[in-house]
DNA sequence: AAATTTAATGATAATGATTGTCATGTGCAA
DNA sequence: TTGCACATGACAATCATTATCATTAAATTT
């Protein structure tokens, strides 16, 4: 029943680049980078892949507004992200009472099964600098 | 040099809906709403008026997780929402200390020109008792 | 080690939301 | 009323993502 996830060449190369990247990237990117390092990966491939991580929550994934899905391996512990706009550069942080207040200001208007979204956008110091 | 926005029936019909709309609804949606209420506008301009209106925070654009552009017109004041995942019925919610918080991180770490985005997701009342 | 089973791969096509094009329509200022 | 510039909308184009499916190759069994 148990769905088994094999060990192939293709997904150990998606998961090893990821562990050497900090910035948010998109699919695309990443298949660019793959490439370039030698380890290509057919595009569908590293699509399935990306998302297969997500699911088991050893990605995260996100989309900034106007923009496309980015993926990145962060800490499995919850956390939210202030990100690069230009570079993709990213820091993880960590919400304050965001969790507590959302369930609070949920269950006042009887709303259950809650999920946020809570993600900071700006320039970094680098690419302030141009 | 000032753009001049001329006073159209189709522009008028989109912000008359929208008034009478309390929950976030795509494009799509507010195309066949008008449709059906027989003040057609055609999809393109339904989406040109749309983003016209949010360029001038007149209606908030949002697009949760997994799916498309939503619009629903909202207070001009900061908020954000507290939104049902099934309906799309809407609660303007305002954050707590939200604004200076993000503010403070990204000084912190070097970033500049910050935004955020802050959208609780749930299943409202009516959906929960199917 | 070979055979077998079944998930994974990836080239390609399909999807679908959003945007671009451009001929025509129309608000509005003169 | 006229003229100009923006607005409209049918249609085509874009493009990220997903579906298809024949082929490859893990992992398991013989």
């Amino acid at each position: 029943m148990a769905t088994v996830v094999r060990n192939t060449r293709q997904r150990s190369a998606v998961a090893q680049l990821l562990l050497e990247t900090d910035e948010f990237r998109s699919a695309q990117e990443i298949y660019d980078l793959l490439r370039q390092r030698g380890t290509s990966v057919g595009l569908t491939t590293v699509y399935r892949t990306l998302q297969s991580l997500a699911e088991a929550d050893e990605v995260d994934m996100m989309r900034p507004p106007g923009g496309d899905y980015l993926y990145r391996q962060c800490t499995t512990e919850h956390h939210h992200h202030l990100v690069c706009r230009s570079c993709g550069s990213t820091v993880e942080i960590t919400g304050p009472a965001v969790e507590s207040w959302a369930q609070r200001i949920a269950a006042e208007h009887g709303f259950s099964d809650i999920s946020h979204t809570l993600e900071l956008f700006g320039t970094c110091r680098t690419c302030s600098a141009q």
